[in-house]
DNA sequence: ACTGGCGCCGGACTGTAATA
DNA sequence: TATTACAGTCCGGCGCCAGT
C-alpha cells in the first residue's frame, strides 16, 4: 500500500467527488475517553464502521465494508495485499476489548467489552472484496441515539492521520474545542491511550505521542494545540492543552470545520456546571475550572443569577467589554454593584476545604483562573494604551516575526486582524517595557485575592511565603 | 559539595508497513 | 519475496536541581 505524495494530498482538487460529502462521526464522550488502543488497520476498520452508522439508527446492523472504499477514503493504493491487511485488521478489532465508564443505578462502573462481532470476509473475484462486521451490542449506548454528551466531527479530519494516538488525541481535544483548554494528568492520558506499561520515561511519551500528535493535528486537522507541563517537584504529572482552531485547514475549501455542531462539551455530569458553561459559552476566557471555582466560592444560585443578569444587560445593549471580568468583579463586590444576592453560606456550598496556600493549590490557580484572567488583562492593557505606543508595539512584533508568521498569528485568511491575539501579544510587549513579568502579575493577583504572598521555586512551582 | 531523581537528546534496535 | 522506510521502543550520557 502506498501513500500518495503529500503535495498531491494537499491539493483537494484531486479528491473524488463523493468523498467531498461531509461524513460526520458521532461518539459518546465516555467512549472518546475510554481506555483502548488500536493499530492503524483496526482504526481504519473502526472508522469505516462509524461512517456507516446513521444518526437515526436504533440498532446496529451488519455493516459491509468494501476494500475499494477503504482504499479511496484513506487514499491508499491497492497492491494485492491490502485485502489481507483489511481482513486481519477487522479480525484483530473483533478480538479487541476496551474499558469504558458506564452509568448504573449503583453509580459509575467500568465496562469491559468487545467492540466488534461477526466478522465475515468475502472475496468475489469478479465484483468486489468486502467484509461484513457489526458492533458488539454493549457499544450501543456509546454510538446510537446520542442526544447529549457526545462528540461529533467531520471524519475527513482524521483520515490522513497515520498514528492512532494522534487520532485519539484529536478526539480528546476536539471535545474541549469551545472551552479552548483541557487539563489531563499524564497518567490519565496514558490510561486512555492504553500505554501505561509503555513509555516509562515521560520524555519518550512526549516525543513520540504528544509532539507527534501536535505536528499531525496542525498539518491535517481543523484544530491545533500547544501544551504546558504541570510538575510535581520535577516530574511532569499533568498536561494543560491549549486548543486553537486551525484556520488554515478550516478555510482550505474542504469544509473540515463545523462550528455549529462540532464542539460538544457543554454538558457535564455536573448539571450545575454545564448550565453555567452553557450560559457563558460566548464569553472570552471562561473555562470549566473558572466556573467551578465561582460556584465553589459564591454558590451556584449566586453565580447563576449574576451570569443571567450580565447576559440580560448585554442583550439590552449595555456595553460590557469583558463579561467574565465583570462577573468576577460583581461577585467580589456585591455591596457596590447591588447586582447580586448575598453569597450563600459556606455550609450550603460543598467547598473543597483545601487550604488556599499549598503549592498544589497555588499552581492550580496559576494554570486555571489566573491564566484565563491574564489573557484578558493583556488585552485590556493593549486596548487602553496610547495609540502611538500601540502602533509602535505592533511594529516591534512585526520586526520579531517573519511576515508569514506574523500574518499566520495575527491575521485571518480574509485579511482582517485577529484582534484578540494581536492585543494579547501587544500586552506582553507592554509588560516587557514596564519590566514586569507574568510571575510578578500573578503575585499581585494572588495577594489581592487571598492576601497571601507567594514565591516561585526554581522548579517553577509556587509556594506561599 | 555531593547525591539521586529527573528530563532531554541521540543512537541503536525491532517490528511492521510500504514498495519493488 | 526481499528490500526499504519508518514508527515504536529502549538505553546511556549529560545536565539540572532539590535535598542533604
Amino acid at each position: 500500500m502506498k501513500k500518495l505524495k503529500k503535495d498531491k494530498l494537499d491539493n483537494n482538487q484531486t479528491i473524488k467527488k463523493d468523498t467531498d460529502v461531509v461524513k460526520l462521526i458521532r461518539k459518546a464522550n465516555r467512549l472518546v475517553e475510554g481506555k483502548y488502543r488500536f493499530d492503524i488497520w483496526e482504526m481504519r476498520v473502526f472508522t469505516k464502521m462509524l461512517m456507516k452508522i446513521h444518526r437515526d439508527d436504533e440498532d446496529f446492523k451488519v455493516y459491509r465494508i468494501y476494500l475499494h472504499e477503504v482504499i479511496q477514503d484513506f487514499e491508499l493504493q491497492e497492491d494485492g495485499h491490502s485485502y489481507k491487511f483489511l481482513k486481519q485488521g477487522a479480525e484483530r478489532l473483533g478480538r479487541r476489548e476496551i474499558r469504558v465508564l458506564m452509568d448504573t443505578p449503583d453509580g459509575k462502573m467500568e465496562l469491559f467489552t468487545h467492540i466488534a462481532t461477526g466478522v465475515k470476509s468475502f472475496v468475489e473475484e469478479k465484483t468486489a472484496k468486502y467484509l461484513d462486521i457489526s458492533f458488539h451490542p454493549d457499544m450501543k449506548p456509546y454510538l446510537l441515539q446520542l442526544q447529549s454528551q457526545f462528540l461529533m466531527y467531520d471524519v475527513r479530519n482524521i483520515l490522513k492521520l497515520q498514528s492512532s494516538f494522534s487520532i485519539r488525541i484529536y478526539e480528546l481535544l476536539k471535545q474541549y474545542e469551545t472551552i479552548g483548554k483541557r487539563t489531563l494528568k499524564v497518567q490519565e492520558l496514558k490510561e486512555m491511550l492504553d500505554v501505561v506499561d509503555k513509555y516509562p520515561l515521560y520524555g519518550n511519551f512526549k516525543q513520540r505521542v504528544i509532539v507527534k500528535a501536535q505536528e499531525d493535528l496542525e498539518k491535517f486537522t481543523d484544530i491545533k494545540f500547544t501544551f504546558d507541563e504541570v510538575k510535581s517537584g520535577r516530574a511532569v504529572t499533568g498536561l494543560v492543552f491549549w486548543i486553537i482552531p486551525n484556520r488554515e485547514k478550516q478555510d482550505s475549501g474542504n469544509l473540515l470545520y463545523l462550528p455549529e455542531v462540532a464542539s460538544t462539551i457543554v454538558e457535564d455530569t455536573d448539571q450545575e456546571i454545564s448550565q453555567l458553561l452553557t450560559l457563558t459559552q460566548r464569553w472570552e476566557g471562561v473555562s470549566k475550572t473558572v466556573v467551578e471555582q465561582w460556584r465553589n466560592v459564591y454558590g451556584f444560585e449566586t453565580v447563576l443569577a449574576q451570569i443571567k443578569k450580565t447576559n440580560k444587560q448585554i442583550s439590552e445593549g449595555k456595553k460590557i467589554h469583558n463579561p467574565m471580568g465583570f462577573v468576577v468583579w460583581s461577585l467580589q463586590n456585591p455591596e457596590i454593584t447591588g447586582n447580586v444576592a448575598e453569597p450563600v453560606s459556606k455550609i450550603e456550598t460543598p467547598v473543597k476545604e483545601e487550604p488556599k496556600y499549598t503549592s498544589k493549590q497555588i499552581n492550580f490557580y496559576w494554570n486555571g483562573e489566573f491564566a484565563n484572567w491574564f489573557v484578558i488583562y493583556l488585552q485590556n492593557l493593549a486596548i487602553n494604551c496610547e495609540k502611538v505606543l500601540y502602533h509602535k508595539k505592533v511594529d516591534e512584533l512585526r520586526a520579531t516575526y517573519s511576515e508569514k508568521l506574523f500574518n499566520n498569528l495575527f491575521m485571518f485568511n480574509d485579511g482582517s486582524v485577529n484582534e484578540e491575539s494581536l492585543n494579547s501579544s501587544v500586552g506582553i510587549k507592554l509588560l516587557e517595557t514596564e519590566q514586569k513579568s507574568k510571575e510578578n502579575i500573578f503575585q499581585e493577583w494572588f495577594w489581592n485575592k487571598f492576601q497571601v504572598r507567594i514565591l516561585q521555586q526554581r522548579s517553577g512551582d509556587w509556594k506561599a511565603q
